[in-house]
RNA sequence: GUGGAUGUAGUUCAAUUGGCAGAGCACCGGAUUGUGGUUCCGGGCGUUGUGGGUUCAAGUCCCAUCUUCCACCCCA
């Protein structure tokens, strides 16, 4: 029986995983430096946690989510998203009672059952950051601002940040109604999935890719013009701290966000160069969301985004980073002494730290040698009998072929600095 | 969930109207038993994704199924 890997999944192999490490490490830098820390919760929790955060009607808890009972018949869900976990710990946890502001970010797997697609799995993985504890604009353009900095730092050119507000649940009721009314009088004209909208998700008509539903939505009121003064206020404010912070940004009043729980500001990188599955990373404000999964009455801003979209980006744009690692040196044994003694001084350069490789099957001098070159090493360390009785191991450099005698104590020394 | 493509050696791809399943790269071994990368020589019985069917004969035709890809949908 050959096992297959579940569909919508995909396993990281060596030549891929340095990739996946370079990624994650400026992740974490970038938030380190933003002031963020890292949180990590369960890969599991509770249904409910996502049913009440999401909302019970969107796609992800109704079609999406991994569901399973334990022994127990408790009902849990494999997390579709990282947002209401952080939530769920950070009232947990009373993390609010340490500071003002908390600034957490996350790394991890996510699960939703969709038809998998280029940049699209069963199991992804995000990065995200949520900084709770205030209404205050900054802090939306602040974890923006972290964001580009990332894809900055990576270098990546060919993106685009689009910003929206969505309102206050007040002002975003009046609009849901308004755009209703508007799309109601062409109701028979509308494509099936857009009548169905009509029904649930209104907003979601404005981004519906049919020629005619695109056409009609052009002119279907926009929410900015539903706006009340506080919303409005807070959205030129988040706009004036991207200024201030020289972050280009387009305003998309089409922009939707697929869960509930968002409110005023909502935003999303894309990267055009990457075909349909191209929002590379998105979020937005919920100010709602904490006192809904039982907390105070907490504001919060947050952002995740995917890495597997992030590479698919950097390939596009052929952004190289860095190369997969090698091995520093290959040691190469001939002759019985020297089998003995070079397995103990592999063992001690390696707790040393030096990354050596060595392969016992290999006989012949030269096959050794051919694995070393395959191997990457920059040197081969060479140990046979003339320097056994010599007490040194020759060190050549495999890129010139020029080699240096050393006495054992130094090879480290010699490995560290070179042959030069 | 909907529509359309795809699947042959580790990999990239071949295989005329159905007629013995092949090549490049990679990999392994060898070319005077301590010197690799170049060169030369040698090395592949692969459940042609899987299961059925048609046929004297199926990689090739038919059906089913799975995977991946593209778009929809959804989303980050």
């Amino acid at each position: 029986m050959q096992y297959k890997i579940p569909r919508g999944t995909f396993d990281i192999l060596p030549s891929d995983t340095w990739r996946w490490q370079v990624v994650i490490n400026a992740y974490r830098e970038v938030a380190c430096a933003y002031g963020y820390e890292e949180i990590v919760t369960p890969i599991f929790e509770q249904v409910e946690l996502f049913e009440r955060s999401s909302g019970e009607n969107s796609d992800i808890v109704q079609k999406e989510m991994y569901r399973f009972q334990d022994k127990k018949e408790r009902w849990l869900a494999l997390r579709p998203e990282g947002t209401a976990p952080v939530v769920r710990s950070y009232v947990e946890n009373h993390l609010d009672a340490q500071s003002r502001i908390t600034r957490l970010f996350y790394i991890g797997p996510m699960f939703r059952y969709d038809r998998p697609q280029a940049g699209r799995y069963r199991q992804f993985y995000q990065y995200g950051a949520e900084c709770i504890g205030s209404h205050h604009p900054y802090f939306d353009a602040e974890i923006i601002a972290m964001q580009s900095t990332f894809l900055t730092k990576l270098g990546l050119k060919d993106i685009i940040l689009e910003i929206n507000s969505v309102g206050c649940p007040e002002c975003s009721k009046e609009y849901d109604q308004a755009l209703s009314k508007y799309f109601d009088q062409y109701k028979d004209e509308l494509c099936p999935d857009c009548q169905n909208r009509l029904q649930t998700k209104p907003r979601r008509l404005l981004d519906c890719k049919v020629p005619h539903c695109k056409s009609l939505a052009v002119k279907a009121p926009l929410l900015t013009e539903y706006l009340d003064n506080d919303c409005k206020e807070h959205f030129s404010q988040v706009q004036n701290y991207l200024k201030m912070m020289d972050i280009s940004y387009q305003i998309n009043p089409r922009i939707v966000r697929g869960l509930d729980y968002y409110t005023h500001t909502a935003f999303e990188f894309l990267n055009m160069s990457l075909g349909a599955q191209n929002a590379i990373s998105g979020g937005g404000r919920y100010d709602g969301l904490i006192s809904q999964v039982g907390g105070k009455d907490i504001p919060a801003v947050g952002i995740a985004g995917g890495f597997e979209r992030l590479l698919l980006s950097l390939d596009q744009e052929k952004i190289s980073l860095g190369e997969r690692p090698t091995p520093i040196a290959y040691l190469v044994l001939a002759g019985e002494q020297a089998k003995e003694l070079g397995i103990k001084l592999l063992k001690d350069w390696r707790q040393a730290g030096f990354a050596i490789a060595h392969d016992p099957e290999k006989d012949s001098f030269k096959a050794q040698l051919k694995a070393a070159d395959n191997s990457q090493a920059r040197y081969a360390l060479i140990i046979g009998d003339d320097e056994i009785t010599q007490e040194i191991v020759t060190v050549k450099d495999l890129r010139h072929g020029e080699q240096k005698s050393c006495s054992i104590k130094d090879v480290a020394y010699l490995l560290l600095q070179g042959l030069e």
